[in-house]
DNA sequence: GCTTCTTATTGATTTAAGTCAAGTAGCCGG
DNA sequence: CCGGCTACTTGACTTAAATCAATAAGAAGC
């Protein structure tokens, strides 16, 4: 079932996407459930997976201080990797944890660069991939740079309303840069 | 001369790169000079191009409320491109300056294109470029989120204490997200 | 060499977020 | 249904940076 999700994605995604391709990204492909609050990934450990979330939320997050630093949120039809580690094959710098029970789809580093070097197609897909989420980190960046928290809590309701309501409030503070009690007070400024 | 120091630089990047290879894109390489202060592109303009910076240093800005916003600085012998305008074919947000005098090896988007479609090679060497910018910014984006300014000022002193020498304060400043006068303080406090 | 513009510093004040502490509300498990 | 934990809110106070304003030091142009 999460297969068929993630057959559909593809099929959508990379045009021209052959059924032998997909056959062979199916056999090495290895369906995994995490219950709330299970860890994804730790610092220190290896990341060996690009993983497909076909059901569920993670989210990224560091320790400085004792205290938690979320610094992503990934929902299902989105991937979950720790990038550096699997780019780079270097430790893990921070968490991966499931907020809710999810299903998801791994494939490990090997059978990714196997398959980079047997189809071209599905490298460029990589290099697509790669690209988009580069976009995205740019983008969030600037608005770090260029945005008062209360702005960026404004910015993130409009465009990810859905976030705010699976995710605590803590995290999401956290996400945009304050403590809770200052987006407790950010939200009551708005409401006033 | 500025062509030469690329080939040599994509000959140790590109393990495997051809003579034919390097000649069909030396072909299509435009050689271009930038005087201080120049501008490379502008927010509304589209990006045909990814540069590399044979000689010189640039940054990336925007303006708000009359402000200028520094987001990045990039120097010889790296790659300059409005990168959001370039991958998704949409008009440019920022500008991007030549902070010295400056000579450039520009490559425009279809022959890149053209190259990925002819050289697999070639595709995943962008893919490997991007891939790396992601985790640069990855990186960034947390230490945006986890440092002080002034921890986060320290930290460019320690990892590129050129950049303080080539560039002035107040765009230091900016990027690492305080007013001149701010980071003025900053560096202060840590003399005494 | 002098003027002018730009950049950097310093001071005084305001503002926003951090910190510490307490209290409330909602939720889950027993 | 009750008890305990967690998340959220609120208040008082502290801290750090933004802002406003003025001055000083350098660099660029005439």
């Amino acid at each position: 079932m999460p297969l068929n999700q993630l057959k559909s994605y593809y099929k959508e995604m990379i045009p021209g996407l052959t059924d032998e391709m997909w056959a062979n990204m199916e056999k090495h492909a290895i369906v995994q459930q995490y219950k709330k609050g299970e860890l994804y990934i730790s610092p220190g450990e290896q990341e060996n997976f690009v993983t497909f979330i076909s059901k569920g939320a993670f989210r990224y997050f560091s320790v400085v201080d004792e205290k938690e630093m979320v610094c992503e949120f990934v929902f299902e039809n989105n991937y979950l990797s720790e990038y550096e580690s699997f780019l780079r094959r270097t430790p893990a710098k921070v968490y991966i944890q499931a907020l809710e029970d999810s299903v998801a789809v791994k494939f490990h580093y090997d059978h990714v660069q196997e398959c980079y070097s047997n189809y071209p197609l599905i490298e460029r897909f990589g290099r697509l991939i790669a690209e988009k989420f580069l976009i995205d980190a740019i983008d969030r960046m600037n608005s770090l740079l260029s945005s008062s928290p209360e702005e960026r809590y404004n910015k993130l309701a409009e465009e990810k309303p859905e976030l705010l309501q699976r995710v605590p409030q803590y995290m999401i503070a956290s996400f945009i840069g304050v403590t809770p009690e200052a987006l407790s007070r950010i939200r009551r400024r708005l409401v006033a």
